[in-house]
DNA sequence: AATGAATGAGTCTTCATTCAT
DNA sequence: CATGAATGAAGACTCATTCAT
């Protein structure tokens, strides 16, 4: 992992981006989470990332990000908002706690279900971007605190309303997280689930592991 | 130019490891998980390794393992090995397929718990080993398959004798398997639960997900 | 655990060499026959080519030329070149299948003689040069097959019109090409002969070898 | 090319080989042999002349040629002959020089046909193998200096007695080489030509080169 | 907004040879 | 007669980044 100095030479980098990102920017990182969900994340150099993108030379690349680190910085936070469209929204309307459980869970699923490259490569950056002293970049449960940290409030909400059990909220909302990630193999992986049959095996188990014992 | 034609090339590797592997063996191996575990798969140089293992030269390497590939198989044979040692013979003594789980599921965690490196160590292999073809070297849930081909059994056995409910077992076996993850976060990053409160809530929340509802 | 994928690896490879070869590409093949030459194929590195070259780095010969394949292939060509444009034009202008035949003995020996380096570069590499699978990349008698091929038709030709005798036109061109090579050696190692000579010499002898008995 | 210094350290290689070189010896010098025809000089490592040989060090070779220029060096006597056996007692009865030339042309064509490693690995080795100033070992012409050396005195005798033309006789003879070389090309390469037919040739071509004109 | 040229550090692997026993 | 262990040098090639225009 280089150390990265300033890029004091360079005198005509973009200084701000534009508010609508350019499609230059928008086809380079399009083809980085290609490149990086298919062959990894230390083999998704710029110059396959600019191959897939077929533009003749890397320099478009470090001239539009800079460094890799921002890149990647840009990936990250495309995929978390694509996520966020599609998932936010169908919580939002639910009143129960178990009732937002179950729709985030399904509609997480169908996230996953839909951009399989990007949680690819999102998991690839997570778990192998570093920084110059070696620690991960976007720390070990990067791919998962957005998540965890979406499900904590409603499971501690529903713990406060009485329609869960008591139980470690983190641990559970770990735990949920994970199942959804095991429910992702079982989807990709022959013989294969459908998305639906996912949804209804890991909500079932959820709400097997959340509700009061009668 | 290169002429790859399997390790040919290497001088004099010693053809047939002594059923005692030997010591430098150990300690390069030793020496690789470490480097792994703390640095991350791609950052785990021949040159990284031998300078933690203190040995002068990465030829080293490359004279009693051959190639990198083949030090990574060793290296996951080991830990294999090491998790097996510890895991199997609690689980045998079990005659119940709750018990079983339980057990299971306790003794992967002392082991998790006893072992970070290796488990770290064995995830940054089995998520970033490639071979030529760009292609997953020991799959991508390779990892969690041990631990997957372990469980099933377990849970169908439940299910024929009617301790468990209905449900998928495979993506039951992978949940679980997942369950048992989340719990690594969540003994490794503050706030930190102990093992034992960490067996205690995955076991919970696997005996509430796979029992018989009353 | 190099992944081999054509050179996609190299950041970024000039795309289409410009028209007019680069003064810097040019100046790598001229060190590169040269060093071949004097030093044979074998140790012919990228370090002592680029020394040769008075270039600070081996990085700029893979950024010009790829790999060291490429490298060979685009010297392999200039030398070809350099050839044919001396030799081609003397041959057109003669009437005779025994005329031509001379003078493309004559021809040939000259630019022998006047570009000592390419001979024995070409002569290097078609020997040494290999691919992936151990065979001879430009096979073994590459460096001859032009010139047998560019001889043959006028033998056939000398056949045709009666000029000469009855013989196995591709031997009979392996020879001549052959005898020319003997006289490179008796124009390079003591006691030497001259171009002169030679031509008339070997022009003898193809002569005498060819034409009808009378 | 690695500076040879003296083995100093060594304490218990064979000082004098025995007169009967050892089985071992002659298995590893056909094994090389081998080797450098099939693969080149510059791929005869000794990692892969031992893998050949069955043997499984490479210390072996060391232990019984100290370096891989004595190894060479075996070789080429060894090959040298196994020519001079078959070759020799054929020129010897003949009386008249165009017969000793004859039978020299033949008996040639038939050693090479029948040891066709042994003429590879010959050539091989004196084009490739170089000293520590990085000048040929052998000498560019080795392989036909001996050749060479045992036509020129046919050459002069048949001269002298008006057998023969006047002619430059080392180059005569190199060029008579050469086209033995030619006649190698013609009997591997397809379409090949039978051992017979290229004796044939050849010796018709050497006739009507050297002959006295009528 | 884009591009060609250049670069130094780093990768794994291969090499013949020497030191021990 | 044989072998296991070790070694330093060198090989081609890949990398992200910077300098120019």
């Amino acid at each position: 992992m280089r150390v990265t100095r300033g890029n004091t030479g360079d005198t005509s980098e973009p200084a701000q981006r534009s508010l609508a990102a350019s499609a230059r920017r928008s086809q380079i990182v399009a083809a980085a989470i290609e490149t990086i969900a298919e062959l990894g994340y230390a083999q998704a150099s710029f110059a396959r990332i600019a191959e897939r993108a077929g533009i003749s030379s890397t320099r478009l690349i470090s001239y539009h990000f800079g460094t890799k680190d921002e890149l990647m910085d840009e990936i990250v936070v495309e995929i978390a908002q694509s996520a966020d469209r599609m998932i936010a929204e169908r919580v939002a309307e639910q009143t129960t706690a178990a009732g937002a459980l179950h729709a985030r869970i399904k509609a997480q699923l169908h996230w996953i279900a839909r951009y399989p490259a990007h949680v690819q490569a999102l998991y690839e950056i997570s778990m192998n971007a570093r920084g110059s002293d070696g620690s991960l970049r976007y720390g070990m449960a990067a791919s998962a605190r957005a998540n965890v940290d979406a499900l904590e409030p409603i499971l501690r909400e529903g713990q406060r309303s009485g329609e869960f059990r008591a139980f470690d909220t983190q641990l559970m909302a770990l735990t949920i997280k994970s199942a959804i990630d095991a429910a992702i193999v079982r989807m990709w992986q022959p013989p294969r689930l459908s998305v639906e049959e996912c949804v209804q095996e890991i909500t079932t188990i959820a709400a097997l592991a959340t509700r009061r014992s009668s």
